[in-house]
DNA sequence: ACTAATTATCTTAGTTACTAAGATAATATT
DNA sequence: AATATTATCTTAGTAACTAAGATAATTAGT
C-alpha cells in the first residue's frame, strides 16, 4: 500500500464520524431534544427499560443529572417512571416505545431508505471489507479510550 | 444484496460514529478541553486562522458564544487575538498551531499507528471501496441534514 | 467632509444542564 | 430493633450557552 492513500481515508473516516454526529444533532433538534437526550433516549430504546442508577452508570452522568435527564423525558410524555417491585427504592425508566417511534421515524425514514439503497449496491464480498475496516476501526478506537483512562 | 445483510452494517456503522465521539471527547478531556472546544480547535487547526465572526459561522454559536470559546483558548495560550489590518473591527484568532500539536499529537499517537496499520493492511482495491462507502455515506448524512434544515 | 447606517465583536442578564454533597426513604445486616 | 447501606432526589454552585443591547470601526449618502 502507497502512503499517500493513508491519509484521504484517514480524513475521510473523520469527516463521516462529524457528519454523523450533525445529523443526528439536526434531527434530535427537529425532535425538540438536545443531542445528549437524543443519545441517551436511543440507549433506552436499545435496552428497554431500566433503573435510574443503571442509566446513569451507562451514561457516565451523576444520578442528579439522571433525575433531571428522566424530568426532562417525563415531561414530553416519552417515558414513565415506575417503582421496581422487588425494591421500591428503585425506579424503572419505562420508555414509551411507540411515542418515541412515532416521533422518531419520519426524522429518518428518507435517511434509512437511502442507507438501505447504499447498501444494496455494493456486493456482498464488498460490505465484508467495509464491515471489516468497521470492526477494527472501532476496536482501534475502544482501546485508544480504554489507554486514555488508565493513565 | 440480502436483506438480512442491511441491518448488521447500519448498525456498525452507528456504533463506529458512536466510539469515534467518545474516544474524541476523552482525548479532549485528557487535554483540558470539553468535547466541542476541541472540536472547534480542530476548526482553526485545519483552516488556519479566521475572524471570530467567520468561527460563528463555522460552528452555529453565537458572537457572545465565540468571544467565551476564543477567551477559553486564549487563556490556554492555543490561540492570540489579533485586530485584522484591513479592518480593525475584526478580530483574527491566530492559533498556536505549535501548541496545539505539542498539546494534540501524544495523545492521538498510538491511535494514528494503528489506523496506518489497519489501512496498510487493505489493497488499494479494498480502499476504492471503503472510500466509496464513506463518500456516498457523507452525501447521504449531508442530503438528510439539510433537508431537515429546510423543512 | 459630516452624519447616519451598517458591521464586527464584546458585554450583560437570564437559561439550561451539569457536578458534588447532603437529604430522604427503602432495604439489608447484625 | 438499631444501624448501615443503597437508590433516588434535592439543593447550591458552576460552565457554556442565547438574546439583546453596547461599543467601536467602517461604509454610504448627501
Amino acid at each position: 500500500m502507497q502512503d499517500d492513500a493513508i491519509k484521504p481515508i484517514r480524513k475521510l473516516s473523520q469527516l463521516y464520524a462529524y457528519t454523523s454526529i450533525h445529523m443526528h444533532e439536526t434531527v434530535a433538534r427537529k425532535a425538540g431534544l438536545s443531542g445528549t437526550d437524543h443519545k441517551y433516549l436511543g440507549f433506552l430504546i436499545q435496552k428497554g427499560q431500566m433503573t435510574a442508577g443503571e442509566l446513569a452508570q451507562l451514561t457516565g452522568l451523576t444520578t442528579g443529572a439522571v433525575t433531571g435527564l428522566i424530568d426532562r423525558f417525563e415531561k414530553k410524555k416519552l417515558v414513565k417512571r415506575q417503582f421496581a417491585e422487588d425494591d421500591r427504592r428503585k425506579v424503572l425508566i419505562v420508555p414509551d416505545t411507540k411515542k418515541i417511534m412515532a416521533l422518531m421515524e419520519p426524522l429518518y425514514k428518507e435517511f434509512r431508505r437511502k442507507s438501505e439503497q447504499l447498501i444494496a449496491s455494493f456486493s456482498s464480498r464488498q460490505l465484508k471489507v467495509i464491515e471489516n475496516y468497521f470492526l477494527k476501526a472501532i476496536e482501534i478506537m475502544q482501546e485508544t479510550t480504554n489507554q486514555l483512562n488508565e493513565k
